[in-house]
DNA sequence: CCGGCTTGCCGGAACGTTCCGGCAAGGCTT
DNA sequence: AAGCCTTGCCGGAACGTTCCGGCAAGCCGG
């Protein structure tokens, strides 16, 4: 196998200083005249050490550049010190995702932990149980083939939104509550004076979708107000909103709001209405279910629900840590909290 | 440290069957009969292992369910078995970066790495160099102050785009040909007739932005037509590059064409062109330096600069391995290719 | 001044793997 | 038939950590 020893000495060379050997825990301890359980325990704050000992072993270990190696450590401890994150393949609401991803990678940090970004085409190429403490599966959906498989690696895992199939082990999520949220852009675009509203909604693969349908439904009935309804891609572009929204108005010309769901996708409403020689905002209100850059930066900008993404993520983590620490037990469910920004596009205030 | 028993009790209850102690080379090799080493070589298909001993362990590992334990692997082999991945923390081109992410792990899963995601307010945690073999730094901008420490963690880097600041150490690059794209897109606006081209770029903190500056100087020049220039942030939105143009036409109602750099904005450069009264793809021209569902979704849709951002992705990843294995020296640089996607807002097909 | 308790430190044994050296057994050449 | 090489397998030593048991030394009450 000479790639193997290729690869050690290339790295070797990239080591800082050329003769810098991997300074280890006993050359720490050899440095500072004490024992390497000793410097492992001044260093890891455990144990019982005397102050001027471990300030002084902390001293050297500083001084000599230590780094434990963490190999070394997930080995002895049992402990990977990563969490994986599964994203939908079919990854729209991009802005969204990403943000969340970035809140997860910020938490973990903060935990000391790794985030390892999982395939979403499944196929892990090892066991997924000795690489990752626990997992995060995002809006898992029910036609990802590799949800499954990711919920019984063996490892905790935290849900963002449930998992509709089968979940064959006790598990963690973080739902949203996106029946009130729904409700309440409904009720908004009905306060503005809203009579015959639509949605703009994927098929109902993953629990959000399929609770905007029924809260849908629900809110149609309990109003007397039937909501009109037009399956889109989860991964919806503007131009395919622009289309529905094209098909559903020549179906109803007295739809008077559009409730679009897929991030990014509505600016695409915008246009249809306009196109159709209506004013956004006045006599056709624009709401989106999830907030993004899309919503804010469009004109006019669009009422939509902001579900903090970034802080999504650092949720998800910390329910994750705190079933990886037992602070929780394993079937726990938090809510995360969303906030309705009204905006021109419902507003009419241009 | 009760704290960790109940972590790994926790690990434990989901560890499959109940009485399910994680499976060692030991037990596979006593259930097969032979020695721990006999096992590993046969598992790994090293070292020397008759055919059908070879086959033998194979089956019993797979009937006990062995998963190798890869912290133990990464201690004894020097290896992580992961790479890093940087993406820039402002990070536009959102769906740029998520594709190229997606490419990168996919690529790295064939070869049985990881993809750890950095965080982009730097401040690691741990000693990066002992828990990924080399790292990803996807459009290095000169203003972010986590790169600097992620250039010189003593592992092999390889940058998409090259990093402008002084670069510590040896590194790969996967660079695309910027000048080339915009030169094409300049070319290709001034053959359907534009004669006043400008460009919304970001300040040339990244080498993205500043080829692009110094691309459209040196077209300018070489057409004896110069490019109006105008600055937009690197995370510009639709409305920033709305009001870019809004402002870049007031200024000179003879720019005929429009080329907005960051990815996502370019609709708000159709947005401003209707509301001056002009006719996108007609009597102002559009093009977009990314692509990206922003600007296949339009209407009308933007011509762009297709970097194909998921094959990006691997290319790095690839180079990188490369790196590792000694198969190509640690100062390779590769191109990467991009083609020219036109569309309605250039050609005037509607 | 002695037994017990606390404090501070240390050795050594894991953790599960890879890999090197070695050693039989058997086949080949001479 | 004696030497040698190859094949197939094995034992043991790392890799760098954590953590448990233990052991001196100091401090106390009695």
């Amino acid at each position: 196998m000479p790639e193997r020893s290729g690869a050690i000495r290339c790295q070797r060379i990239h080591c800082g200083p050329v003769n810098a050997r991997t300074v280890t825990l006993l050359d720490v301890a050899q440095a500072a005249g004490v024992s390497k359980s000793t410097v492992s325990d001044a260093l890891q704050g455990s144990g019982r050490v005397a102050p001027a000992t471990r300030d002084h072993v902390r001293e050297v270990a500083a001084r000599l550049g230590y780094r434990p190696n963490s190999a070394a450590r997930r080995l002895r401890s049992a402990r990977t010190g990563a969490i994986g994150l599964h994203l939908p393949q079919t990854a729209t609401r991009l802005d969204y995702y990403m943000k969340l991803a970035f809140g997860a990678v910020a938490r973990a940090q903060e935990e000391g932990l790794d985030v390892v970004l999982l395939a979403p085409a499944g196929g892990t190429h090892g066991p997924l149980a000795s690489r990752v403490d626990g997992m995060l599966v995002i809006d898992p959906e029910t036609g990802d083939a590799a949800v499954p498989a990711l919920l019984d690696a063996g490892v905790p895992v935290v849900t963002g939104e449930r998992y509709l199939g089968p979940a064959p082990d006790p598990v963690g999520a973080v739902v949203c509550d996106n029946a009130a949220s729904l409700t309440a852009l409904l009720d908004h675009v009905h306060d503005r004076g809203a009579r015959r509203p639509a949605l703009l909604a994927p098929a109902d693969t993953s629990a959000w979708a399929a609770a905007l349908h029924t809260t849908a439904e629900n809110w149609g009935r309990d109003h007397a107000l039937p909501v009109a309804r037009h399956t889109v891609s989860f991964a919806a572009t503007a131009r395919e909103a622009e289309e529905a929204t094209a098909a559903l108005l020549a179906a109803d010309p007295d739809i008077d709001a559009v409730v679009c769901a897929p991030d990014g996708a509505a600016p695409g409403v915008l246009r249809a209405a306009t196109a159709l020689g209506r004013t956004p905002g006045r006599d056709l209100l624009v709401a989106s279910c999830v907030d993004g850059a899309a919503t804010r930066g469009s004109s006019p900008a669009i009422t939509a629900v902001d579900f903090r993404p970034a802080d999504y993520g650092r949720v998800c983590v910390e329910l994750l840590c705190d079933i990886l620490a037992g602070r929780t037990g394993p079937e726990t469910v938090r809510r995360h909290g969303w906030t309705l920004e009204t905006r021109a596009s419902t507003l009419g205030t241009d």
